[in-house]
DNA sequence: TGTCGCTGCTAATTCGCATTACCACTGGAA
DNA sequence: TTCCAGTGGTAATGCGAATTAGCAGCGACA
């Protein structure tokens, strides 16, 4: 620990420049009005002990008083770095980080939550979230209670990505799935498309409902595919069987899989059948493929959710829900179907 | 912001329960011992007006009493983010995030030190460091009157990477690269190489001094080739002219690219030239090459990092200086040279 | 001579919590 | 009745900085 006699506070500057901590504190606040005149030589005397000393304010001691710390935590529901999900996180990040560094904000990445049942929980033994002014929320999913709480307790927070209400609205800044979804599917109709398929969960977490969502408002009777707890090989075989021409997929990782059982088995994408990805791999998974659908714009979600945040907290938020369009690609996964 | 008026306190609970604020203060830190004998009745009664307010403690208000504030810092003398270097400092922090959760700390990224002529400063006008119990260090380079500085004021941080001293020795956890390094040379020399070469920076930064070291340890006399500003099939060059065997890259992009004119030439690897790469990428580049040479343990930097910190604060630590064993990879591209 | 007003500071208090010192009360023994 | 030990709490203090209230000292003016 730094030696406690050693550490410097305000009392030993006052000390050493024979004023009072008071002027200390008056000083290194410039504060010049009314109250405090403090003369050019008092006042140059105490900034060369400090300059001297190196002196440098507790900025914990400043927050028991001050309302602004220039802390914005982040809360994740599953570790940040690891690469289970670390690739996906990153761009999020990125843009946090961006905006905190303009802002002269520290991140503080609230790692110590306790882990149960495989997630993290905000509220706790110990919670520490009053350390930071406000908090970003980042994750699959985020149990509406700990949201509901957040909100009763007026705790400054911004989601990052779209959340239902919970016990009152949530503030977000989220994507755009559901259209950027019904676009793609559009698109994919337009091409000449009639036997298409929605493949991933589709449900359980708001952005995989928004998908869901996007995909009836174009195709409303479409059959819906599940991929958990299934190879791509045999989602393969229920698409070839329904003689699907086009499948939308909501994961990125299972759209890999896909393909790589369809390259196996002799099938061409996208000349045999098109595969359409609906966003990024939020699971680790390596490919080269280009392919068609969108991509989710996580770095202006985090920037703007930090933005959000500033603005929730100084009081000038206008409205506090978000949505940012998906980017569109064109890839290589997506043409018209055969004989069309 | 939070209503400071409705934000509870161990006074309001202590007014609830009927009790004093130091009561609260003693049922919440469990204290039972012969100065707080507390009888369950009243214990419950403060629990039960905890339970149904949900009252937290503010983590700051401990903090100005305690010593510890479960917070680790850390400073990277670069983003830590964004992709330019985002990729290679990713294992550290899933290093240092995994032990930071296993000890219940909180991680606080600077963001907010300011960029001057394009690098971080650890010491600016208004520091923050002390936010922090402790602080790890990241980044090739980092000024040694900082790091000076740091020594000076007894502040407790560890260097993630070795560095010489500054005015004192510096505590770190390194990578061993001149031992890895010898090691390579000594292998490439064991199947026959005897025109080799080195290229990189070979100085500046600890982590190029460490390489080149241990290089010249194995090869006294062999040449040392720059790749700044200098593209692949020029170093790719200058290796041909020299007749060169085997060329041992210190930086795996400078390898990468040096692959790249490599194939565009005709050049076979490693019948024509074995390339060794002495470590992993720090700029972004990407290959499907499985280089011989070694990689860094930049995940078991960063536990071990946060370990030794842990043991600096609590004062336990012996060893402040330590070099973790790079990882021999064999790779694809050392094989013994033409005619051996 | 008294007092008003200005300057240039300082004493005292506050933030929320932890800790130490100490006080009030009870009951049994001397 | 006094003494003492044990019990169950509370008052007071401190952490480091910010803020409010206010106090000396001095000159000007009536």
């Amino acid at each position: 620990m730094p030696d406690r006699a050693t550490r410097l506070t305000q009392r030993d500057i006052a000390r050493l420049a024979k004023v009072s901590q008071t002027t200390v504190s008056l000083v290194l606040n410039n504060r010049s009005d009314a109250t405090a005149r403090i003369p050019a030589e008092t006042r140059d005397r105490v900034l060369k002990v400090i300059r001297e000393t190196g002196y440098q304010a507790d900025p914990l001691a400043r927050r028991m008083l001050k309302q602004r710390n220039q802390i914005l935590g982040v809360f994740t529901y599953e570790s940040v770095f690891p690469s289970a999900s670390g690739d996906f996180y990153h761009p999020f990040l990125a843009g946090i980080e961006e905006r905190a560094e303009r802002l002269g904000w520290d991140l503080l990445l609230f790692t110590s939550a306790p882990v149960t049942a495989g997630r993290r929980r905000i509220f706790h033994e110990n919670n520490r979230l009053r350390i930071a002014d406000g908090c970003l929320l980042l994750g699959r999913q985020i149990p509406s209670d700990e949201l509901a709480r957040l909100i009763a307790e007026e705790y400054p927070f911004v989601s990052v990505g779209r959340r239902d209400d919970a016990g009152g609205p949530v503030p977000y800044v989220g994507a755009d799935y559901a259209t950027a979804t019904r676009i793609v599917v559009e698109r994919a109709q337009a091409l000449g498309h009639r036997r298409i398929a929605f493949a991933g969960p589709g449900a359980g977490a708001e952005s995989s409902a928004d998908r869901m969502q996007g995909f009836r408002q174009a195709a409303a009777r479409a059959p819906h595919l599940p991929t958990a707890d299934r190879s791509g090989g045999d989602l393969l075989d229920d698409l070839l069987d329904r003689k699907v021409t086009a499948v939308f997929v909501e994961e990125r990782a299972d759209a890999i899989a896909l393909a790589h059982s369809a390259a196996r088995r002799g099938v061409a994408i996208p000349s045999d059948l098109s595969v359409v990805a609906l966003g990024d791999s939020t699971r680790p998974a390596e490919s080269d493929i280009d392919f068609s659908g969108f991509h989710v714009p996580r770095r202006a979600m985090g920037l703007q959710a930090v933005e959000l945040l500033e603005a929730v907290l100084s009081g000038t938020a206008t409205e506090r829900q978000l949505l940012l369009p998906c980017e569109l690609t064109d890839g290589t996964t997506l043409t018209p179907p055969k004989g069309a």
